[in-house]
DNA sequence: TATCAAAGATAGTATCACTATCATAATTGA
DNA sequence: TCAATTATGATAGTGATACTATCTTTGATA
């Protein structure tokens, strides 16, 4: 992880570990705003001063937890699509990886709750650049796990139709697609032909749908 | 507007007035989280609890705005498409709309900054729905505009292709695919193909083909 | 001229987002 | 093994935020 993330790495401390593994869940919880560091050294029986440590602030935490979220996913992918010949199948099997339906993939060697972080993924992902100083987290390469799987993405759809001239923005829609589709289902559903029970399957077709019949195009 | 969406009515009185639309130029000049009651006073010679006389606080502006918004395009889409037979004619004059890159539709009559609203709702629209309160705000009505530009837009999809079956899931994402890509072309270029100089032509192009090549499927 | 609503003016509270300082416990390394 | 670091705990403090309350003034209306 890219050392701007963090004042001193989570990961190298158990304080550190368990500031991120139940971050995940406060926010997961009680939603972004409504965080606050006292709360979290409350649950962690630690202390405010100590969680400020390691963060900045809870943006800089909310970063940190985004970018291992793209690096866990980038890493999924690089796993699924391993030994699969077709670019057909790697991208059909990139689908439901983007909704976390996957069941085969084995997790990395940490605690966290991978059901939370994707549901706050969807959530509050998106908060964390949209923001006004979004030039200054790019410029110190905060956003770089995401922009790597969007690369990797691209580079399917490329080895699928060599030709195709939009893969970057095709790659980083289907992933906002993937997200805000999943959160109007279960929120909003008249915005999305999924109301009723939320059916992750017919998001799947739709995903499905909407990713092929476009690299499908010829020019 | 929804009674729901404020205190007492903006559009009733001078002050109200100048809060929306002061609001408007001050969230797009600092962003939302950065924007108070007290600078927005400040800016108008008035006091903090005035504002809150109108809104019970600044999320509820940005919803207002936001609200305001949608029913503007909304209005927009109604003007741009009307006497128009062809539903593919329909669709493509959608598109610039999306993007404000329209000239010829009159303003309402209002003296609000459409270019600064457009910018704000780009970068933080979003945040009136993604929050821990979207279902409560939602039995309030408060989302209402946007699930009828939706409706609209699902209306001229299913105009020009009556057997497509998600209708609403891609207007939906149209519409976000619209922002989220200007925003990276703005902010993040490298998850787009339209970087170096921003193309707002580009991305039209981008959207068309999106659009296309899904609703022009035959299943 | 009385009245009534909108806005101005001022004050106050609880919480938030930090920062500072000092003590203590645990770890390391010479 | 002892000394020196380092991580954390504990406490306190500051300025800003997000409101709420109250009282006064002003300006329109009946």
């Amino acid at each position: 992880m890219n050392e701007k993330l963090f004042l001193r790495d989570p990961e190298q401390s158990d304080l550190g570990r368990r500031i991120v593994r139940q971050g995940i869940l406060l926010m997961n919880e009680i939603g972004f705003e409504e965080t606050t560091f006292r709360k979290l050294a409350d649950r962690l029986n630690t202390k405010e001063a100590s969680i400020y440590r390691y963060f900045e602030n809870k943006h800089r935490l909310l970063v940190y937890i985004v970018a291992w979220y793209w690096q866990w996913l980038d890493y999924q992918v690089v796993y699924e699509t391993n030994n699969i010949a077709s670019p057909r199948e790697k991208l059909e099997r990139l689908l439901p990886i983007l909704l976390q339906r996957t069941t085969d993939t084995p997790a990395m060697p940490t605690d966290i709750d991978l059901r939370a972080l994707h549901n706050l993924v969807i959530r509050e992902a998106s908060k964390a650049y949209l923001t006004r100083h979004v030039s200054d987290d790019n410029r110190e390469q905060l956003f770089k796990p995401y922009k790597d799987l969007c690369g990797r993405i691209a580079g399917l759809i490329l080895a699928f139709n060599p030709d195709y001239k939009y893969a970057r923005s095709r790659a980083s829609s289907l992933i906002e697609t993937a997200h805000y589709q999943s959160f109007f289902m279960e929120n909003l559903p008249s915005l999305t032909n999924f109301g009723g029970e939320p059916n992750d399957d017919a998001l799947l077709a739709f995903l499905h749908h909407l990713l092929f019949s476009s690299i499908e195009q010829v020019n």
